[in-house]
Formats: C-alpha cells, structure tokens, sequence
DNA sequence: ATAGAACGGAACCGTACGTTCCCGTATGAT
DNA sequence: ATCATACGGGAACGTACGGTTCCGTTCTAT
C-alpha cells in the first residue's frame, strides 16, 4: 500500500493525534489548530468526521475505551490487592483520559455508546474499588465517587511540558495514595462523599 | 446618606460581588454576565473600571490580600504547630482565593502592586511552611510550591452548588491532610517537587 | 425648574471559529 | 501519455459573541 491510500491511512492516525494533543491541552481549541498541529489542511478534517462534535465525540470514545482496558488489565491481576488498586491508579494517571473524557462534558451530546461504555467503565471502577476495600487494603470511607474525583484533581495539574507535567502528577498522585492506604489511624472524613448523580449531571448540555 | 449617593456606594459592593462570584464560576464569563447578576447595567461597571482588564486587577487583587490576611492570622497562633498549618489550609480553602487569582493567570497583565503582594503572600506561605517543617509537624519531603499546588488541585473541584463545592474541597482537603502530616512512614515521593519559576510562568501573557 | 450625576441598555465593531467551496495535484486505469 | 477522479489545501463565508461606546432617561440637589 503506497501512495495516496498510504497517505489517507498515515491522515487517519496524524489527525487523531493532533485532535488528542490539542484538545487535552485545551478542551475550547479551534478545529483549525488541530489541522495545524495535523500538518494537514482542514479539508481533511472534515472529509473524515461530519462535525467538531463528531470529532469530539470519537476522541471521548476512545478514551473511554482506553480507560476500559487499563481497569481491566488491573482487575486481572492476581497478586496484592493494594499493590493492584495503587498500578491501577497510575495507569489510569498515565493514560491521560480523564483530561479529555471529563473536561469535554457538556461540550457535545454524549452518544447512545459513549453512554454503555461509560456505565460499564463505572461497573469496572466499582468492581476494583470493591475488591480493594473487601482486602482491607483501601480505607473504606473512601468510595469510587471519591477515587473519580481525585482522579479528576490530579488530572486538572498542567504545568510545563507533557513530561513534567506527568511527573507531577504522579508525584501528588503518591501523596494521596499516602492517604488512601489503610494502615495508618485517620480522623473521620468531613462531609458526605460525591454522588453518582453529581458526577454525571455535568454531561448535561446544560452543565 | 441617601437616594442617588446611597445607590452608588451600595452598587459599589453589589458589582464587586457579583463579579467575585461570576468569574469564581466562570473566569471567561462575558462582563454582561456581571451586570446582570448584579442587577444594574453595564455603564454601572464602565463607570467605575474603565475596561473589563481592570475589574479583574481588582478582584485578583483582592483575592491576594485576603489571601495575605489569612495567612497572617495562622502565623499569629502560638498553640500546636500542626493545628495551625491544618487551620490554616482550611482557611486558604474556605476563602476560595485560588479559584480567582490562579485560575485567572495570563489573562490580564499583572499590575506593580499586584506584584508586590504576590513577593509578599509568597514569602508568608514559606514561612508558616518552614515553621511547621521545623516543629516536626509536616512531612520535610513536601514544600510550599507543593502545598500552593495542592491547594490549586482543591480548587478545581466544582460540583453542584458552592456549598457542596466547599464541603467537598474540605473532605478532599482532609484526605491530603492524612497524607502531609509527619507520623506515619511514608514512601518517597517521586520526582522533583514543582518550582517557583514553574509556578510563575503561568503569569506572563502568552501563558 | 434645571443642571448634572448616575444609569440602563441598545448599538457598534472587531474578532474568532465552524463550515463550505473552489481549485491544484497526484494517482491509477486505459 | 492521457485523463477522470479522489483527495487535500486553505481562502472565503456567515454567524455568534463580547468588549466598549453612546444616547436617552431618571433622580437629586439647588
């Protein structure tokens, strides 16, 4: 495969980077900036998805997808429960999804299968949550909601490049983990823990 | 006092307030959206900050020298070293000046005085920093710019109404706390706490 | 009554961005 | 070699948005 179809299927790939790097770097970016950093014109932006929000939307699946399978691969693993839930925990940082996925909310209506991969990437979460508490591993009066929000604090640090940015994350990351363990002795947590619905009110177009 | 002039210096607080409150919520919020939270016009605003710029000079500004007040009042305490550093991170949360001054970074240009009171607030959080690091109390491998990016990552959580937002960010506030405090054993944190200059550079235009 | 301060809000204007459209170009078949 | 065509580049279009200005109105003090 040489040519133009080579070129078409490198586009395919390039695009969907460019998209990915762009808009995790700024959620309100202009289409023509990913064409940009695409090294492509804006023509093939559109020839391949109909809408900004198409694009949008794809790049929320597949993050979403990532997110997906690195659960999985956490909740396959046999060995410690904690040192199981803490690799989870920063892979999930590594991948970066919560960026994208969760900074984008209410920015396109999600679609009938952004909708099923999100209720089953919440089964995931809870499933690993579950069985890190029931080891006695993970504090218990944090719940899943509690871990999807720190994640989305950790997720809010941007500071400097891509590589120190990751770097910090993972070091806060560290100290809350510190936090989470069950060991040590902790004071009583203040104030009820978030909700499910108040988690998922922000995909509302009206967020 | 009454009539005309009464109106004038209470519109004086109103503006302010909605302003606060408005760009709290949402730093790119058109300046409209302040007058009408206020419930006065727009000439309201134009007469007293000449341009939208200057508004934000002053809220960020504000926001800096209750920032400097609370930080005062924890260096003032004499009792248990811990106590105060804890009250002290409480009082940065509830006075919810992070939400303004950082989140507003780069988009105006700092003023002299501005400036100056950052040196100033600067200088007070390395201090109540190294008292505490000193008393035995705070984990030594933590610094301030660690502490000021924590406190960053607290206020980015936004969820429902500002009351569940501000029991949330005390509940997350408390998690971090378990995890700062000296006692426990913990793991050394991985890469290099961030920098001063990291932080700053968020100050200059082209943020 | 009248001058003038303070306001309300419509109108103006520049900008930014999503989308469309036109044209050049390279490809692959004939 | 030629040609029909798919593909992509990027200018151009239309629209929405938001900062700022401006003018008519209202209310106060004299």
């Amino acid at each position: 495969m040489s040519g133009r179809k080579a070129q078409a299927a490198r586009n395919d790939e390039l695009i969907l980077q460019a998209a990915r790097a762009v808009f995790t770097a700024d959620p309100g970016a202009p289409i023509a900036a990913v064409a940009e950093k695409a090294g492509v014109g804006i023509s093939a932006l559109y020839r391949r998805y109909p809408s900004k929000e198409a694009l949008l939307q794809k790049l929320c699946g597949d993050g979403l997808k990532l997110y997906i399978e690195v659960t999985e691969r956490a909740l396959a693993e046999e060995g410690d429960a904690w040192e199981a839930f803490a690799g989870y925990l920063r892979g999930i940082v590594d991948a970066d999804t919560n960026s994208l996925t969760i900074r984008l909310a209410g920015t396109f209506r999600p679609t009938e299968e952004l909708y099923r991969d999100a209720v089953r990437a919440d089964g995931l979460a809870t499933e690993i949550h579950r069985r890190t508490v029931e080891a006695g591993a993970l504090r218990p009066d944090v719940t899943v909601a509690d871990i999807a929000l720190l994640l989305e604090q950790i997720a809010s640090i941007k500071l400097g490049d891509e590589k120190r940015t990751a770097q910090l994350r993972h070091r806060f990351l560290a100290l809350a983990t510190d936090a989470l363990r069950v060991p040590p002795g902790h004071r009583e947590l203040p104030g009820p823990p978030p909700e499910d619905d108040e988690l998922k009110a922000r995909w509302s177009p009206a967020g």
